[in-house]
DNA sequence: GCACTGCAATACCCGGCAGGTATCACGGAG
DNA sequence: CTCCGTGATACCTGCCGGGTATTGCAGTGC
């Protein structure tokens, strides 16, 4: 019937995820008995309970964790609201607005293809102005979702295009890179499992957000440090084939036989209505 | 950075459709100068103007074009998140969530498929319960949006699956249903040509929330009255094939020869993480 | 030219509710 | 049994969302 309130949100989210009313509020920068009444509010209104508490911290019920789910969505939705029409009021040219759009692509994206991108689309008679924003591992689902970005570059199978309307650009190979003095380096193809489990030469491991999944190889945060790792003859990555343009003298790189291809799609938020967008995809699509 | 409240997108909404702050105000209940505060609070919050002001009614500004946009798609999944979580409150049985899903059909959708899915359905171990939610011509999509429906079986290209993910179910091809003593009802397979001039049969117009394209055809509100002027002699109609299961004995169906096929989809919100839900899908892909 | 009309903006007031502080209730650990 | 950590309750206060009355202003009809 009637929707939820923002901050009611912004409260159970909070509390959803902290699992504790007291952490919660201080992240909301608040008090934790306001907090706690809201919450509580909150389910009456719902008629549902979302909390399990049990005299020893809480946990979410069912209802709790669909609305975890639905909440975060629509905040998303909601600051992707207030983001780009702060975006889109910047400058109102007389007749037409002067728009810009912000393109969020993988710092590992192919730049062949940007640049190529980019120039086919600034020599589009009524382009826009672009800002390319570079955004860490998998984050371009994220920046579309809360507005950072109006549009990106996405690598299918490793992003989810879910919720978004995309078109299909490149569709690449993957390749081993790996130091240019090890024996493998030699071979003309290799096997996904060749590489998984080369002894001396576990697969790096990307940290993200403090997090990073366990396993033998080191940790790594940008693809300098990466380049450098396997140049010492440390660890082997797997790429599309477009970071050959990137490889160093010590690199070698090896198709992958097996691997799946690698499609970079452009996507962007499925209700988008923008002209520029519109131009944008269009050129793209010519490429 | 900050998300708007709910209450300012309602707002924002209603001026943005009604183009008239007192009409507006009604629509919300409210009394128009708080509404007029209200818009030019967030309009400094924003620091944006969203209305053009010409001492005659005002319009929209292309930073307003794009917050309406914007603020329709955050309110719907602000009141999907509202009644998802309702609906998953409803009964916790212990140890696992009784969910209930919601399943949103075209009233003219194939039955026979339909059929077929619920029957699978119920044979899986863990099968939920569904609930079939009839819904007006291609009203699904706003169904999923706003959270009426967990899941919808969509005829594509009818229907847009921009933002939410899909699964194709089944492709048809269309046919034209006319009165069986037509002269063209003899004929073994017809055009869209021939079938859109017919000077003794105009094509029947749907009259849906008030509203209804022009044209000469009769205005119909549902698919009864459809089969019943048909067989009067009175209009003619293109259906997917599956609508063969519903003639009358009065009526003739003739293969439309260069028709686009007709694609049953089942869809779903793209960040949808229910377990009841990925049953389904699976049920109905393995069809 | 002047009154009239329709619409948004301004001025001012009031009540409710969001948020704060202090405290309680309760269960676990020592 | 006491203390600590947790969430809930009690009570207060100030802000702000909303209401009524009024003004300002541009067309419009006479």
């Amino acid at each position: 019937m009637d929707a939820l309130e923002t901050r009611e949100l912004r409260y159970f989210t909070a509390v959803a995820e902290e699992l504790h009313f007291g952490r919660a509020a201080e992240r909301l920068g608040m008090a934790q008995p306001p907090l706690s009444r809201a919450i509580q509010q909150l389910e009456r209104r719902l008629g549902v309970s979302l909390l399990e508490r049990d005299r020893r911290g809480i946990s979410l019920t069912g209802a709790g964790e669909v609305l975890l789910d639905e909440g975060r969505a629509a905040l998303d939705a909601a600051t992707a609201a207030a983001r780009r029409t702060r975006r889109a009021g910047g400058a109102d040219g007389p007749g037409g607005s002067r728009n810009r759009l912000v393109l969020a692509v993988k710092a590992a994206a192919s730049h062949e293809l940007l640049q190529k991108l980019l120039d086919a689309y600034a020599a589009e008679p009524d382009a826009a102005e672009i800002e390319v924003l570079p955004s860490g591992t998998c984050e371009q689902e994220e920046m579309l979702r809360d507005g950072r970005a109006d549009v990106a570059l996405m690598h299918a199978p490793f992003n989810s295009l879910a919720g978004f309307d995309s078109e299909e650009l490149l569709t690449e190979g993957q390749i081993a890179i790996l130091p240019a003095d090890h024996p493998l380096a030699a071979r003309t193809t290799l096997s996904l499992a060749d590489v998984s489990d080369i002894p001396d030469l576990p697969l790096a491991r990307w940290s993200r957000h403090g997090t990073s999944a366990p396993g033998p190889g080191p940790e790594i945060h940008d693809q300098t440090q990466l380049a450098q790792l396997i140049a010492l003859g440390r660890t082997v990555a797997v790429f599309p084939e477009s970071a050959r343009a990137w490889l160093w003298a010590e690199h070698a790189a090896v198709p992958l036989a097996d691997a799946p291809p690698v499609v970079t799609h452009i996507a962007w938020p499925a209700h988008s209505r923008s002209l520029a967008l519109a131009g944008l995809i269009r050129t793209a699509t010519r490429l």
